[in-house]
DNA sequence: CGATAAGCGAGACGGTACGTCAAGTCTTATA
DNA sequence: TATAAGACTTGACGTACCGTCTCGCTTATCG
């Protein structure tokens, strides 16, 4: 049997995503109610809850929208530096999109099964661009062996993730690249002949 | 004339800041409503808006007293992976003391003096030991010049906050440190004689 | 278009306004409250809201509802004094069937058109069966000419309010009948002679 | 033991009743709080506490002190007519002199020994001033034999205090006055002749 | 083509929690 | 030592919003 019944007004999915963007951009997340939402978007919160289940839900969507994945591209330039940092800014446009703290409130918001898409629909795509990223550059033989790729990766993603939330001090792409490529020890021979024997020696 | 009236229960901030530490910890800060707080503290809600001027606040205070931030020591072993290592195990004490996701919901809701409230008690604590690790470091002459030190904290603390927040993968402190001192080229030099000529020499 | 939006559950109606006349008969009108009210009627305060303004108009309700103004009937028996000690029995019926006190707290608070409500729903159907009683004894001329029936209407009424306010004495309806019928002078022409001529003749 | 310690500031009772009939006349009794009270005497709540026990007992001292029961005098021109007139205009005013509404509130809120003392100075000042008029009335054998005196006089003040309190009609004292010394009744024999046999007559 | 089924706007529903007001009490400093 | 002053604890308030339900209607597929 095929779907029966009037079929759902279509414009109204894109109607009632603009107005939770919009609320959520003018009062947050924690102010936002959905009475204001159907109301903006010419529609009721019976069709709202029929397309949404929750709230977060509903929040969800609407920022993974914003977010549209699928225009995230891993930049393939050959050089790691320009890569990575080209990579980085892959995190800072993801985090860009959402206005500040929505992620978090609605992260801790979101329990089971809409945990798992929270991080599959709007955590994934960045890291995963980064990831591929890094895994050229191994292939390339530009970085050193023995690096935990999803440690790397969320070195990237959380920095900015962090100054994008705490908003505490600005972001410089290339600074934290550099850093994180050329490590902070003036000289990794000594650690090796003290009495901690910690090995930071290149291979 | 002196202080006058009836002075203030002092049990019962105790009690209030108690009781909250336990909702948060069983429903998460979404779903804390003072009503359960005072019912579990024994009192009644004005007692705690005379103490906490909203919910934010007084999860604010429930953490900082939580994280008891007096307690924070910074390591000084003179050695820089072992104080690092350290330093990360202090992030990662503040924030496992703190259910996941209340962090970013409570950010979320705090505004103006609020929110830096939030910094300096919540954040700036763990970041200042971690801070001091790094300077004593490079007093020591351990780290290459030129390193901004701010960076290199935020790298620390939001790779922690990033996987204690989001639960994705674990979390394993002299991996990351190591990671961060040793740097992740396989041959820094490669990099100044290539087209780009980003300048990854230590010097 | 009609009446749209879910209907009101009905049993809730008559459960809150039991609830109220409990509660009324038991601590009073000014220790009556909402909170009590829709505890003791299985719901909560904005169904009640819902349904009542405000808590005079609830009181009200609940009043009118126990006085049950449709079951009154004036007695016709084609004797005054008869008609008349039937007549007052109906004011101590309404006046009985609320608790002492209430009438006269409840009237205070009521302002505007809940007080014309209050009057055409507690007052007059009391009032109008009484009236009918004194015009139909006008009717077959056993009442003297000129008197006001205003005036007769309240003499009774008011004698059974304040009796049953107060509760400072019994009441007696025959011996109450009897001396407004019968007249207070020893004799009436007597006045009549003297310097004041006040006129208390019979016509 | 004499009496000790500091003595009470006399000029905040005064002050306190004031601010108590202020309220009162403007707010009515429903909307008086104690707050307001303080604030308008210049004083504070325990200071108020300390002189009354209780909100009723405080309104009932304001009203009191309004109605100035000393100053009541019982008529005596020596005219059943003129004295009775005078004597309802003893309750027209008494209940003139307390804002609308306010004596049925605070009766319902009174209890115990406050309802008594509710009762002997609000009460008694001007129903015993009519009773005196009507006693003297009985001794110059001006009103017939068998008089309840406490109906006669609750009968001249109920209805004062009914249209004062309900305002639904003017009061002409002369009209009642002389309603109840003529009697209502057209011709008091022709009742005696009835079946019921109700004994109208004179004696 | 009529019956069936689902979605629609509309809006009120039952109910949780809110943030505030004011009652009456307690404590400290003062006269 | 009892007062005046002030801050206290607490019960109840009236409201906002949640997520659900009922209605009368519209739009589609199915028999």
């Amino acid at each position: 049997m095929e779907r029966t019944g009037r079929p759902r007004d279509p414009t109204i999915d894109g109607a009632v995503l603009d107005a939770t963007a919009d609320v959520l951009s003018q009062v947050g997340y924690a102010r936002l109610t959905l009475e204001e939402v159907a109301r903006r978007a010419g529609t009721t919160k019976p069709s709202i809850y029929r397309r949404w289940r929750s709230r977060p839900e509903l929040v969800l969507a609407a920022l993974v929208r914003r977010l549209d994945a699928g225009s995230i591209r891993a930049p393939e330039s050959g050089c790691v530096v320009c890569d990575l940092v080209a990579g980085v800014e892959v995190f800072v446009t993801a985090f860009r999109r959402t206005p500040p703290g929505v992620l978090g409130a609605l992260f801790a918001e979101c329990g089971g099964e809409l945990r798992e898409e929270f991080m599959s629909t709007l955590f994934e795509p960045a890291r995963r661009v980064v990831g591929e990223v890094v895994e050229r550059a191994e292939g390339r033989g530009d970085l050193r062996e023995g690096l935990d790729r999803d440690v790397v990766v969320d070195l990237l993603g959380s920095f900015v993730h962090y100054r994008a939330l705490f908003g505490h001090a600005s972001m410089d792409a290339s600074e934290v690249v550099v850093t994180l490529l050329r490590g902070m020890v003036a000289d990794p021979t000594r650690f090796a002949r003290r009495k901690h024997r910690h090995d930071l020696s290149l291979s």
